[in-house]
RNA sequence: GGCGCUAUGGUGUAGUUGGUUAACACGCCGCCCUCUCAAGGCGGAGACCGCGGGUUCGAGCCCCGCUAGCGCUACCA
């Protein structure tokens, strides 16, 4: 994975501040891991990332925590990047990829254990079921209370170092583990969850290194923060407990301690959390750019997941409004409901996305949209080249009339198929009540189409007159033959006012439409 | 088990230093418009603000307790 932006100054970067006061520059960043496709949780964390760092004229970073070599993939790296490219959401400087970093990771902890902050811990490691973790957890903890939990117990602890150098050197394998104080308590304060307060004694000594190796977690990303001059840590909810862990590691490594913010969960409709594995495609971005959602609708739907303006009412927001309103203070505390469900395809995913997105098709800049149209189009093998040529402002119109009641960029070439090819399919409903139900229709469309073809100077108002006329010398409501037209024209029993369909369609096109569904009557 | 977080209509949210007929958006229903369906306009149903106690003349807003959901708790990230 090539990363094309260019390396910008250093990290340590200082600004300017109006007041005066030589002022830190925020420097933020999004820390996905790529297993799996990038969750729409991920993405919204990225943009209040972005957003919070456009704000206030700071840096944002990408970092790609592949530490997980078993699970990590390329393929998900790349949904990665291409779902931020999608949202719009620029980085600065260069992607890190963690696991480049784990020889640092490594002498960090080893200069703890020098230091006497951490120990080298020779206890053989205990075999664990990954199914059941949590269980096993629980299972300990019970037992640990019962019988009073000590977490500074650990033989190895007070080991004295030339012993614990001595076995090391030996090749015994150890794991690290950070020596969490006996007193005291940890306390921070969350930029959305206010003061947190922990003890220590319910802190374990934290393994800091695998006896393979391998650095974990916990002492990665404090590591990668620090060395990347990470100011504000601004991620879900889900790490707020164990904030009070990696800040022990800041303390021991002597660095500051940046400032949290952790964003309130995305819950599925039964409110457990959403997971790619339990729901599906719906919480993966790169659906919502598959199924012809446009960006802007879509990063707008996000940003109200958990954070809302103040005093504003207006919802619909350009990304340019959405960093003007952004401020850590307007996130909220309590976890969003995502609303799906898996029973009725029309709401394959939450309602408010979809009218969202619908909002944007029908009012975007035809400009704007026609770029996206085109693109569908043309994965559909419906795009023509003359539509970015003589067709051209036929194309734009005719994308105009029909996006009114489209709600993705799949229905142009879905619903809207007949407007761009001949070979479409008919709605059986549709059909049924607007051609069949009226046996003349088998002789009053031909003779329509024959109107239609002969009419001069063809547009909606000659092809409305034309309709008229014949309506009324047959002796049939308009209307009859209106949506008949419909279904004839376009293979449906909705859409735009028919004489403007009759016009986009041309002439020789409605007239042989007009003539073809007679043997549909 | 322990610790933590959260709790306003189905969903997303607004509710200023406690005083409102509890607001807005999506969704739902109806009417208008009309060649259909949307959009738009108008109107409606839907919340005793998780439950129970307080404090107060007065509580969605303050205090206490409870419950539920979720998260963390690992030589996962």
């Amino acid at each position: 994975m090539k990363d094309e932006r260019k390396p910008v100054a250093s990290y340590s970067s200082f600004i300017l501040h109006p007041s005066s006061f030589l002022v830190m520059s925020v420097r933020v960043r999004f820390a996905p891991s790529p297993t799996g496709y990038l969750h729409i949780g991920a993405a919204r964390t990225a943009l209040f990332n972005w957003l919070y760092a456009r704000k206030v004229g700071g840096t944002f970073l990408l970092r790609i925590e592949d530490t997980d070599l078993q699970r990590s993939t390329d393929e998900s790296t790349r949904s990665i990047f291409e779902g931020l490219a999608w949202l719009g959401l620029d980085y600065d400087e260069e992607v890190v990829f963690q696991s480049a970093n784990a020889d640092k990771h490594r002498a960090a902890a080893a200069r703890l254990v020098e230091e006497g902050k951490a120990y080298r811990d020779f206890t053989p490691k205990a075999e664990r079921a990954d199914a059941n973790v949590k269980q096993e957890i629980a299972e300990r903890a019970r037992h640990a209370a019962s019988e009073g939990v000590d977490h500074r117990a650990n033989p190895f602890r007070d080991l004295p170092l030339e012993e614990s150098n001595r076995r090391a050197a030996s090749g015994e394998p150890f794991a690290v583990r950070l020596k969490v104080g006996r007193e005291g308590r940890s306390r921070f304060e969350d930029a959305v969850y206010g003061e947190q307060l922990r003890d220590y004694s319910e802190i374990e000594d934290l393994v800091l290194v695998r006896s393979d190796g391998h650095p974990l977690y916990n002492l990665s990303v404090v590591c990668d923060d620090i060395e990347m001059g990470i100011t504000d840590v601004v991620r879900g909810q889900d790490h707020l407990t164990n904030t009070h862990k990696q800040i022990l590691i800041y303390e021991a490594l002597g660095a500051a301690v940046p400032r949290f913010a952790h964003l309130p969960l995305i819950l599925a409709p039964n409110k457990a959390k959403l997971s790619k594995r339990k729901h599906g495609e719906v919480v993966s971005l790169t659906t919502y750019r598959d199924r012809g959602f446009i960006p802007a609708a879509f990063r707008n739907f996000l940003a109200l997941l958990g954070w809302s303006p103040e005093g504003e009412e207006k919802e619909i927001m350009s990304l340019a409004e959405l960093t003007r309103k952004f401020s850590l203070e307007g996130i909220h505390r309590s976890p969003a409901v995502f609303n799906f469900s898996d029973a009725d395809p029309r709401r394959w995913t939450d309602d408010k996305a979809l009218w969202m997105n619908a909002e944007y098709i029908r009012t975007l800049p035809l400009e704007e949209l026609l770029p996206m149209v085109r693109a569908e189009l043309g994965s559909a093998g419906l795009w023509r080249a003359e539509y970015a040529g003589d067709g051209r402002d036929w194309f734009a119109k005719t994308v105009d009339l029909i996006r009114q009641r489209f709600f993705t960029l799949k229905d142009f070439s879905g619903q809207g198929r007949a407007y761009f090819a001949d070979d479409f399919e008919f709605d059986d409903a549709a059909v049924a009540k607007n051609l069949k139900k009226e046996p003349r229709l088998k002789e009053l469309l031909p003779a329509l189409g024959e109107r239609v073809q002969r009419i001069e100077n063809f547009n909606a108002a000659t092809a409305e007159e034309t309709l008229r006329a014949f309506a009324d010398e047959s002796g049939v409501k308009a209307g009859l033959l209106i949506n008949a037209s419909r279904t004839a024209l376009t293979g449906q029993s909705v859409g735009p006012s028919m004489f403007e369909v009759f016009e986009v369609i041309g002439e020789s096109r409605s007239a042989s439409r007009l003539r073809d569904a007679a043997r549909l009557v």
